[in-house]
DNA sequence: TGCGATTATATCGTGCGCGATATATTTGAC
DNA sequence: GTCAAATATATCGCGCACGATATAATCGCA
């Protein structure tokens, strides 16, 4: 049987998606590695550097992660000193998430990152933000639908 | 410190990639577990209908897998009957994968799944083709440097 | 013709990512 | 006040995803 054309990979829009977010977290690890971090943990230090103390369910929502998913990588990044995790004094089911002085110094280390790696590949920057435009519109569709 | 603007996961382009590729992936599934497929199965096979007994290396190529990440996924659905692994018989080292009856079956079953989501999170298709466009122009320059 | 280099795939270990389920705490209806 | 329902996190099992390494076949050149 013959492919219909959207069935051809090249004509698929889930393809380049999938095949662009391993390409990026590729392009991100060298760097990244320097730090002993993956690049989930890095979102999620991007998260705890504009709001530190935020609860586990309000990191899985920023960063669209499950808590079975979460719980671990805060485990591992807790043993590497990078956040420290504390029962929340009034309602006990919740652990908040805080930086330590490690933590936060990374901020600083990893400021020039995004600049860095945009440079690396020579980003066109009109194209990146519409990129993130388009990408932003479809995750509202797509959060919708889940 | 005050994160850089940049640095605010908002401003990032590598999140929303790396996010919107779980929620497609998310989106796919349901369909996907009728058949026992996983995503990246589904890709594997999608690369298989548009041309049979390809070995993994060229299979790896077109999904940007490696050859490690290959081996278990193809033997899975060896496994699951979708697939048979074969030597080649002019160059042993090579694998070639063939497609089963099942696994050809499954494209006719699996024809209508593109436009079936689509039509679900309700896509503007003049939006997906831009962003088609534009993840091909970054899958380029990220390849180029990987 | 022999043997080191290259190529193709496989194996191992670690870290996501998520569905299903479990545990503990809080809330709310009575 | 009691207890079922809801909420927040954790645990378990499985399947990617990849770096490092191993194994086997082929190539190439002296």
């Amino acid at each position: 049987m013959a492919s219909k054309p959207e069935q051809l990979l090249e004509n698929q829009l889930c393809f380049p998606i999938y095949a662009a977010s391993r390409l990026v977290t590729r392009l991100y690890q060298p760097e990244l590695d320097k730090y002993k971090l993956t690049y989930p943990q890095y979102v999620i230090l991007l998260i705890l550097w504009q709001q530190d103390g935020v609860t586990v369910g309000e990191i899985g929502q920023q960063a669209i992660l499950n808590n079975n998913t979460l719980t671990p990588i805060l485990k591992r990044m807790a043993d590497n000193n990078l956040i420290e995790r504390r029962r929340d004094d009034w309602d006990e089911r919740k652990v908040r998430i805080y930086l330590t002085d490690y933590g936060n110094s990374l901020q600083q280390s990893l400021s020039c990152l995004p600049s860095q790696l945009v440079d690396k590949v020579g980003l066109d920057l009109d194209k990146a933000a519409q990129l993130k435009a388009l990408l932003g519109d479809l995750m509202l569709q797509l959060n919708e639908h889940s």
